[in-house]
RNA sequence: GACCCGUUCGUCUAUCGGUUAGGACUCCAGAUUUUCAUUCUGGCAAGAAGGGUUCGACUCCCUUACGGGUCGCCA
């Protein structure tokens, strides 16, 4: 049996990391059984569907790396996959439920008659879960064909899955209580169920529900920040599931290799926007410098920066120092134009020592005559310089590097000095130096 | 309210009947560093409560409490 799995939104909204993390693990289970993923949209809800919304779940998607089999835009042997446009499969199906007999006229609807027993199912995460069918005031029959004509999510939901060969759904805890509706459902209809796995949800840090406006609701607004997908993916898929080793960071690949569903966790886990800055963090680290120029440079142009063929290694020089692309900006405005400006507190407290003062002009010279520049070799002249005057390096340093940057952190001292070269350099210090 | 799922450091989690209850984020301290940051080292911090079962329970059972979910002609 070849595994098919489906991520199946309805595009009324942006995808939420809720969603995102559903999507995902449809993907991921799909990927370790080399079986097929596909996307499907629901938009039976005229009224509240968005060709935006729908736009912006794709784009999610594809953002976050999980590509679909079959789906829109790609195709499939069980299309279409919107189903807006499988009104005659939905009628065809819904003719066996009259032909049962299950399902009866009310108020001009359609509702489906129950089976009344107990219902047991075995889910792959929640175990075995009883639900009783037997209560009627609990569970009264369903609508599944609505006066309109038009047919319910429990009813298009279930026929689809058994049209398009579904064999494991994977979905949110919200689902849980619906199964046995879907249950009894195939049943009438003379289909075989898939397996069931139900995900806890993600809350808010206080535990709350998470809602749209909540912060790192939407997914949209992680390439906005500058959380590679990567990062995102490797953050979320942590989030109710565990790779039972200490490993933290893992690529899609690795990720995909390590998934099984029966490490999911039961319950809902809450949502660390700290750790996930930690985590994208250390997939930037793990980038390679040309890479991490390439995805930085967006942030750098559109903050009004001017973009320098030496960009890479203004870029390389910050690299392990950010959390999220969006601090890049302001971690290298210094290095791309001398329109920075200095911090007052770090000023001050680079003028507090007065002998460092007197040796900015004698460094500036310094730094004149040196006739093969290289962040090394102005080191090298400014320790000569501070040992001239008896003083140590490391508050020149410190009134260097001020100079340079207009604040008290920043990349390597080296660095700076290689990346601005000696002129401007020189200039800076002599700047400085005349502030004082 | 009824029904369902759950409950290990503040957070994400490991351990699945016998452990000093492990790791990570955060926070704190120290080291390194030209300052900050990064990095490194160390530290703080947990089995919701009460009953069982057992030689022994975080691990199994029950009750309570708390959290989440579901009870639509929404999906």
């Amino acid at each position: 049996m070849t595994v098919r799995t489906r991520f199946a939104p309805s595009p009324t909204g942006y995808l939420h990391v809720g969603g995102a993390r559903t999507a995902l693990f449809n993907w991921l289970f799909a990927r370790k059984h080399g079986g097929t993923f596909l996307l499907r949209v629901e938009d039976t809800d005229e009224a509240r569907n968005t060709d935006a919304a729908k736009q912006a779940i794709f784009d999610g998607l594809l953002w976050l790396g999980l590509d679909w089999d079959e789906g829109p835009d790609r195709g499939g042997n069980h299309g279409p996959y919107f189903q807006s446009e499988r009104k005659p499969v939905y009628d065809a199906w819904f003719d066996k439920l009259v032909t049962a007999g299950r399902v009866y006229q009310d108020d001009g609807a359609w509702r489906f008659r129950f089976d009344r027993k107990q219902m047991t199912m075995q889910d792959l995460v929640c175990g075995e879960v009883i639900i009783d069918y037997r209560d009627e005031s609990n569970t009264p029959d369903m609508v599944v064909k609505r006066s309109d004509g038009s047919y319910v999510f429990h009813f298009v939901n279930v026929v689809d899955d058994l049209e398009m060969e579904i064999t494991h759904v994977i979905r949110g805890e919200d689902h849980l209580m619906n199964t046995p509706k879907h249950l009894q459902l195939i049943e009438a209809l003379g289909g075989s169920p898939p397996q069931y796995a139900h995900l806890p949800l993600i809350l808010n840090p206080d535990g709350s529900k998470m809602s749209k406006r909540d912060a790192g609701a939407a997914v949209d607004d992680y390439p906005r920040q500058g959380f590679l997908p990567g990062a995102v993916v490797n953050f979320i898929a942590l989030l109710g599931w565990s790779p039972k080793t200490d490993q933290e960071i893992f690529s899609l690949e690795e990720l995909a290799d390590r998934f099984a569903l029966e490490n999911v966790n039961r319950a809902p886990a809450r949502f660390d926007f700290e750790k996930c800055k930690w985590v994208n963090q250390q997939h930037l680290v793990a980038l390679s410098p040309g890479d991490f120029s390439v995805a930085a440079e967006p942030f750098v142009r559109a903050a009004g920066l001017p973009v320098p063929d030496h960009f890479t290694a203004v870029a390389a020089a910050v690299k392990d120092k950010v959390r999220l692309l969006e601090e890049v900006p302001t971690a290298v405005d210094f290095l791309l134009h001398d329109a920075f400006s200095y911090d007052e507190e770090t000023v001050t407290k680079a003028r507090a020592n007065p002998a460092v003062n007197e040796l900015l002009e004698t460094l500036a010279q310094q730094f004149d005559t040196l006739s093969d520049w290289s962040g090394d070799g102005a080191k090298a002249a400014l320790n000569e310089t501070a040992k001239t005057a008896s003083i140590k390096p490391g508050p020149l340093m410190f009134a260097l590097r001020v100079a340079l940057s207009g604040r008290a952190h920043g990349p390597d001292l080296g660095e700076i000095l290689n990346i601005l070269g000696q002129n401007r350099s020189t200039a800076r210090v002599r700047q400085f130096s005349k502030m004082l």
